[in-house]
DNA sequence: GCTTGGACAACTGTATGCAATATCGACGGC
DNA sequence: GCCGTCGATATTGCATACAGTTGTCCAAGC
């Protein structure tokens, strides 16, 4: 342990933290820290049940323990992590009862958002006929590429909930959403669960045109009870 | 994140806050800090806007900044409080649009959870009908007694989400639950909404004992836009 | 009178030292 | 040989010092 650690002063030296610190340098270190626990964790880099660290962690990212703590509170706030009590902080684990939770909420608010987002008729339908595109074009090759289709998922579903005009659900949703188990969705599916994603988001986007609640809501139900069974029917999560 | 839910218990006693130091002392100064300060934010205490210091809090609450920084960046993430960059935090304000998008997602999400619960039947409808019956009587004397309804109404509706057999449900309702625009609920209330808002209670139980999941769904959305109705039509709430 | 610049004050953000606590291994008693 | 106890170590919890930022107030200039 040496006996004081020069990394600590902000700017001073820049290690191999630099690329992270700029990449979502907002400013604060607290942020920072966040921000690249969070990603690691839901990139899966991190694995379920490990123990977070915050002397680790702080000299990883080069800031205190001070910042650290508060990113790891929020996150504990968000489920992300657990923390106990004068033991620290270790990744959440996820079950497959957490996923059919998460889904089964899912089959409630999506739809029902789809639905507001249709009668109200503000929805970007541009903008998510474009993403639809491109996920159309990122899972038609031999290889889907996965990494490029998770995020114009994500954004799509966003889109539609926001144009609920309920912000809490924009929230809630996300809450739920944002776990490893999710957000890695794509690269557990099948050639045609892919293919029919790809298709209900069409369809979703013609709902919406069409200002079609009832429409909106049906399909973007069968969008995540399809995606519910996809996911089920593949054995790689734990059981418990 | 699941020690904010229980919060609305009147347990917690009032009176000088260094008192609470050695009283409620769960060891954790941050703890204190942040069930004392969502106390006072959810009783009203508390008005919104109002600016919360690090250095009066800390001082108020005998610690240091520090577990008061750390008790207000939980109280942000839950969204009572917002948080402002090196400017500080502030009590969340509550509009009547807050209260409609709190009040549509109950809708749809507290008679889903009661038809689950009514389905699975592991409700304890006693404890439920021990529940209305004390609402029963707080609600019929000539002055009902608000402060005691509100945390016997909160406990009933919690049992009912956690039969529903989805612990995220649970945690998700009482996120938006719990803020002071609806944990103060009755004390807007109408004679009429009371009893009818009882009656309902009262209902509910009786469809959870049938394993009647539509009959529960109906009455708990019955309930909850009666609720609804009867807090639109008080004028007590700030119009933005 | 109005605007502008600068110093000041208040407050948050971060770093770091110290105390408290849990874990794990070694040692001694049974 | 097994179990309980004690101590070393690692790690969190809290306090405090310091740095950085923002808003304010006042005075000088237009």
């Amino acid at each position: 342990m040496d006996s004081h650690l020069d990394a600590a002063t902000p700017g001073a030296s820049d290690g191999p933290v630099a690329a992270i610190a700029d990449a979502t340098d907002s400013g604060r270190a607290a942020d920072r820290a966040y921000t690249a626990i969070r990603h690691q964790i839901l990139t899966g880099e991190r694995d379920g049940g490990e123990w977070l660290r915050e002397t680790d962690l702080s000299m990883a990212l080069g800031v205190s323990r001070t910042p650290v703590r508060e990113a790891l509170r929020r996150l504990a706030a968000e489920g992300l992590v657990s923390h106990e009590r004068n033991r620290g902080v270790r990744v959440q684990n996820w079950s497959s009862h957490d996923l059919d939770e998460i889904f089964s909420l899912r089959t409630v608010l999506e739809p029902w958002g789809s639905a507001l987002a249709a009668e109200r008729g503000v929805a970007d339908t541009d903008e998510l006929d474009d993403l639809a595109n491109r996920m159309d074009r990122a899972a038609s090759g031999p290889t889907p590429d996965v990494e490029l289709i998770t995020p114009l998922n994500n954004r799509f579903h966003r889109l539609i909930l926001e144009a609920s005009g309920n912000s809490r659900l924009v929230t809630l949703v996300a809450s739920v959403v944002d776990v490893p188990l999710v957000s890695r969705t794509f690269s557990r599916y099948g050639p045609e669960s892919l293919r029919r994603s790809v298709a209900h988001h069409h369809e979703i986007v013609s709902a919406l045109r069409a200002h079609d609640p009832i429409w909106a809501e049906s399909v973007m139900r069968s969008h995540v009870r399809s995606a519910w069974a996809a996911l089920r029917a593949d054995d790689s999560i734990a059981q418990d």
